[in-house]
DNA sequence: CAGAATCCGGTACGATACTG
DNA sequence: CAGTATCGTACCGGATTCTG
């Protein structure tokens, strides 16, 4: 909050915080509508509390819309909003640059020993 | 790491992790080259010990340039690499998305006693 | 000036049950 | 199926002191 340059990408990060939200929005982002166990199972090491937790922020940042059908069992529904869609840019650019950036780095650690 | 799609994703995720990074960066890209306490007077609530450590972490993904002139008093000046450049387009979609998602928030939330 | 070294608390995250 | 409710821990990040 110092100053106004960087408000905006402080912001950013703050709806994006979280170890899984982006990979959350990224499936998401693929997949249009997914139900609560769909989405655990894309993301084999998540666990329920952590998809949970992770879902209500983003709902709270109005980016994942969830959809509760009143019957037994139940059956939930996430999609991104149509706000949400506007964050899919970034995605992009940092599934693009992560991949790249993934190459990059095992070019110059081949020879290192890391940890 | 469980399926390729999201992998960028994440290595994304974890070049950016941590609190400060993306600020960092978001001053290395407006000032090209910038001295340890030059960055510190731009982010005032930073610690030394939090901008080194995230620092080195960037350099360690070679996002970073660190170049130390052997002299005393000692000066180290930090930059962006020719690679790390390549990381803009996330800074700046961030920067944008981040303004505007403020002001979505802001309209949402007038009303809304938050915490 | 640019850090290294400690110490320390909060919380983000995980593991494991239980439930309507 | 889609969650809550506890509990425990790692570690991220802050405050402070010391140094070449």
């Amino acid at each position: 909050m110092e100053d106004k340059t960087c408000h905006g990408v402080e912001v950013a990060i703050d709806a994006m915080a979280g170890k899984w939200k982006p990979i959350i929005l990224f499936h998401l982002m693929e997949n249009k509508v997914m139900r609560f166990n769909e989405l655990k199972r894309s993301i084999p090491n998540i666990t329920q509390k952590m998809l949970t937790s992770q879902l209500r922020e983003l709902e709270y940042h109005h980016i994942v819309h969830r959809k509760v059908y009143p019957q037994v069992p139940p059956k939930v529904e996430y999609s991104l909003t149509d706000y949400g869609q506007s964050i899919i840019p970034i995605l992009k650019s940092m599934q693009k640059w992560g991949t790249s950036h993934f190459e990059h780095l095992n070019k110059n650690d081949k020879e290192q020993a890391r940890e």
